[in-house]
DNA sequence: CAGCAAAATTGAACATCGTTCATTTTTGGC
DNA sequence: GCCAAAAATGAACGATGTTCAATTTTGCTG
């Protein structure tokens, strides 16, 4: 910690190129997720799509888990565009059935690279994991926020908590739906489907706030 | 095709020393899922445990994927054991809460063995998944059967769309939470949230049945 | 019981994977 | 142009799933 800053800016050229190479195999890594998915994913190829060498990849990223989660992040961020493009101009629960169904539509539309969203599991929990929660979490809000329309009549953290709640739901329909292991809907139906099950959602939420205004019992 | 049945009871004997391989294995296979994971799953550790010869276990099987689907099979059954037993003696919503809150316990008790259940990807699409797909089927009709009784007014092709909607959407709250990756709930506030969330359904279902018979709009 | 062909078992060997690290090349201020 | 520090390189390592030639076991036969 003594000799480290002898010389003026030396780390600034240096760290452009270094940042440079991170963001080429973030890019390389989503394409090849995006395209074979996560198992295609595979040191040497990566080298030669981001046109550097083996080591190279391990001297910019602790291992291929860390850099797989940047390019979940980069998904993530896709993912996020998608909602709010679907959110805007709509409140309550047109809002909420908007978002489910453009959920289903990210997943099926960029089946591999959503999958590499669930599929991937950190050896070591990685700091970056932390933007991870965050970018989550902003997803979340969304759902908060037409939750909050409704209007649903619960304490903010109940309201946080049914966000999580619903926001899982639906994941597991387009889940079980797109991975085929179960027994799910057609990709086709899975809109519509979607649309159903969050109308219901709306309803029986909507009923409950009603009836706890005037109980007629 | 011609020489091979001129001894006559050869394979008897022989298949069942074969058969107590497979089921040797299989036994191993679920335990080494159920202790380590489904990526503790190696093929010597395996054949350790199973006190056989590495080959043999291609002898008996086709691949390790193979092999851990037959040890997912094994927890379906233990799991659908599971949901019978949280649906004797109860009806209608009381019935789906029931279920509800008993897979989420499953998986909670069952963490990794239930997680191998999802994860496991084939390669080449297996005969035997047949019978997984067949033990799901068995799963939903647990659902169907209670939803039958609420009574909801759906045609049977839409009350089995429903029942596999309902199924994903508990499973995926159990699953976004258990799994960690995301912003779920505390394990245990599980059983309540899913509890509630399963109200919320069947007091929907019924309202929608309930304004269908007496719309005085 | 001995003979023997077929079946089952074995584990060394292979290809491929993620990861490391000694070596080489590049960099940028003096 | 020099040179120390940084970056890039790819051969090498250990672990993986899978194969297969060699060996052992099996169970009927004469």
């Amino acid at each position: 910690m003594n000799t480290v800053q002898k010389r003026g800016d030396v780390t600034e050229k240096r760290s452009k190129k270094s940042q440079a190479l991170r963001e080429r195999l973030i890019d390389a890594a989503w394409r090849r997720i995006a395209t074979v998915g996560l198992s295609g994913l595979t040191a040497r190829e990566l080298a030669a799509e981001a046109n550097c060498a083996l080591g190279s990849i391990y001297s910019a990223f602790d291992d291929l888990d860390q850099l797989a989660m940047y390019a979940n992040l980069k998904s993530l961020g896709m993912l996020e565009r998608c909602l709010v493009a679907a959110k805007t101009g709509r409140t309550g629960a047109d809002a909420l059935r908007s978002l489910g169904c453009a959920y289903a539509r990210f997943a099926i539309e960029n089946r591999l690279a959503w999958e590499a969203l669930f599929d991937l599991r950190l050896l070591h929990p990685q700091p970056a994991s932390a933007d991870f929660v965050d970018a989550h979490s902003h997803l979340l809000s969304l759902i908060t926020d037409a939750l909050r329309e409704i209007p649903v009549d619960t304490t903010p953290q109940d309201l946080s908590a049914r966000s999580r709640t619903y926001f899982a739901a639906v994941h597991g329909i387009v889940s079980i739906s797109l991975q085929g292991r179960f027994v799910g809907h057609p990709p086709e139906r899975l809109e519509a489907e979607i649309d159903a099950f969050v109308t219901l959602l709306a309803d029986g939420l909507a009923a409950e706030a009603g009836s706890a205004r005037s109980p007629q019992q």
